[in-house]
RNA sequence: GGCGUCGUAGCCAAAUGGCUAAGGCAACGGAUUGCAAAUCCGUCAUUUACCGGUUCGAGUCCGGUCGACGCCUCCA
């Protein structure tokens, strides 16, 4: 039974989606008019996983994640780079796409733009004005927050709690806390058809209208970072519920955002204003503190930092904590956790030399209940202690996700996992040993294992080689040095046989001599 | 100022109020090895920032203190 934080309630509740076995889910996805960075990547790789896991639980998911293609942001960036919004917009959704590509974030069924749907924004906006939401000023269309009793509910705030905040010019509003529907456009602006005249969307009512039009009035997740949860989730809910008439989404999810430590400045929150305002003489020190990762200072794009990483050493890392902490972002942190990983890809190695098989292309159950069958194998059944370890690690992993998508449980359990593999080759001795029986037992834990770490997103493919480094000149050399070095060895001569292993280490190359006098080679 | 989150070992990080507080990184022993590497075995939190309370029982619930952070303004 899958439990689930919902932000509406502040608790876990029990997953139960509108349409049994049907989940529809909606993820806020980016404005796009600069490179993406870390940050977005976190909203994405976690409800990737989320949708794998649910998928493997038996509910077929609907996964959209709109790309907001018109906005104030984007009309800035366009006049300063003197090219059309669309252009920006383009070249800023080409790069997140190829981010998430290079993420293995490939479970996305619809990416909706906001300019795709600017008839239905315009229809939804008329309907509220119609319902008595919202009014039309001065070519601009506000939402009147004063007639959504339940405005605050998600966040857990009330106007009046608000009041003496919030800001900006209010003369052509009502409240200073309603927001923009519709804006007017100023000479030169992009813009369409209205009956308001000529204008585009505000910011909020793009996820209302296609969340709407693609899953329907009341759909099952809606998801986000932390961060937009107020006004953005708020406002949606304020929108959506109005016109509606009905609850928007039933579970309201929300990511915890990437911190960095140092390299990024703080940009957000109270004090950089007081800062500001007080002729930043905090200034300099805040910048010094940890904050969130913003996209409107300083991160750098992620397509930099896909150079340094392998984005499995990025997944692993952002599902290492659980989803509604923040995380901190840092290279050292990535480079920790890429140790961690290297004995994953150590054993899959080890399993391949053992069995002639490539985990890679091992055939796991697509889903729990075929699981609950295939871990039945009588196969695994010869070693009694080992099928009850590794069944009790299959419950415990599941047992985790299950209770709100821990991920970080789940990975836990795979180092006890890889622990467990590992010594059942080391008691069978299945490196030196031809044992079908054996290789039988192990063949099927470690199909088990791949059926899990598929939940994740993890391990779906051998990790891309650098193509630049092998050439087809390196396998026949490392073959001829592994020759001589196993001859010497065989005459005692171990001083060449340490300056040949010795060397090719300064190289970055490792030698390992295994039982058998195998000698397996990898490099750094 | 309002609302909220968090504080678990040297670092990172799990844990429906209930058995010995997972796991990773680092470190240190041992097995193995010609020596290594890898792997396995073992050590590494009498205790969860601090103080008090509720309870048969608290890392977990309540109150307070200290500290870190988020939102209230563009953000994933």
């Amino acid at each position: 039974m899958l439990r689930v934080f919902n932000t509406l309630s502040r608790t876990k509740e029990e997953f139960q989606p509108v349409t049994p076995g049907k989940v529809g889910m909606y993820l806020c996805g980016p404005t796009v008019y600069k490179p993406s960075h870390i940050g977005h990547m976190v909203g994405p790789v976690i409800f990737d996983a989320i949708k794998r896991y649910m998928t493997y639980s038996g509910y077929e998911v609907t996964w959209v994640v709109n790309i907001t293609d018109v906005d104030d942001k984007l009309i800035a960036e366009s006049n300063a780079r003197g090219i059309p919004m669309s252009a920006v917009a383009d070249e800023m959704t080409q790069d997140y796409k190829n981010n998430l590509a290079a993420m293995g974030v490939d479970t996305i069924n619809v990416f909706p733009k906001a300019t795709d749907y600017i008839q239905q924004i315009v229809d939804f906006t008329a309907d509220l004005i119609a319902k008595g939401y919202a009014y039309e000023s001065e070519g601009d269309v506000y939402y009147d927050v004063e007639k959504f009793p339940e405005y605050g509910k998600l966040s857990n705030r009330t106007l009046d709690q608000m009041s003496g905040e919030g800001g900006g010019t209010a003369e052509r509003k009502h409240s200073p806390f309603d927001f923009a529907l519709w804006k007017s456009a100023k000479p030169g602006e992009p813009s369409w058809d209205s009956p308001w005249g000529k204008g585009r969307p505000g910011w909020h009512i793009e996820c209302s209208v296609m969340s709407c039009c693609l899953l329907g009035e009341t759909f099952d997740v809606h998801g986000g970072g932390l961060d937009l949860q107020f006004p953005h989730h708020e406002n949606e809910i304020a929108q959506s519920e109005a016109r509606n008439g009905k609850p928007m989404a039933k579970y309201w999810m929300h990511n915890g955002l990437m911190q960095a430590s140092n390299e990024v400045g703080k940009v957000g929150g109270r004090k950089t204003r007081e800062a500001q305002e007080s002729g930043a003489k905090e200034g300099d020190l805040a910048s010094q503190e940890a904050g969130k990762i913003s996209k409107s200072k300083g991160a750098s794009a992620f397509r930099d930092l896909l150079k340094k990483f392998q984005p499995e050493n990025i997944r692993f890392f952002l599902l290492s904590s659980h989803y509604r902490r923040p995380i901190d972002y840092s290279e050292e942190r990535l480079q920790e956790v890429g140790k961690g990983l290297e004995g994953f890809y150590r054993y899959f190695k080890r399993f391949e030399s053992v069995t002639g098989q490539s985990f890679y292309s091992l055939e796991s159950a697509k889903t729990r209940l075929e699981g609950d069958d295939y871990e039945k194998s009588e196969a695994l059944d010869v070693y009694p202690e080992f099928a009850k370890h590794i069944r009790e690690l299959r419950a415990r992993f599941l047992e985790a996700m299950d209770d709100d998508f821990n991920t970080a449980g789940g990975l836990g359990v795979f180092f006890d996992y890889l622990r467990a593999v590992n010594k059942f080759i080391e008691e069978t001795q299945l490196e030196t040993k031809q044992d079908p029986t054996a290789q039988n037992a192990l063949t099927v834990a470690t199909t088990i294992f791949r059926e899990l770490a598929l939940t994740l997103g993890l391990f779906r493919a051998p990790v891309e080689e650098d193509a630049s480094a092998n050439d087809a000149l390196v396998e026949p050399l490392m073959t001829l040095l592994i020759d001589l070095r196993r001859a010497a060895k065989k005459n005692k001569d171990f001083a060449t046989a340490d300056e040949i292993r010795n060397r090719l280490k300064e190289l970055g190359v490792t030698l390992e001599d295994r039982p058998g006098g195998v000698c397996v080679w990898t490099r750094e």
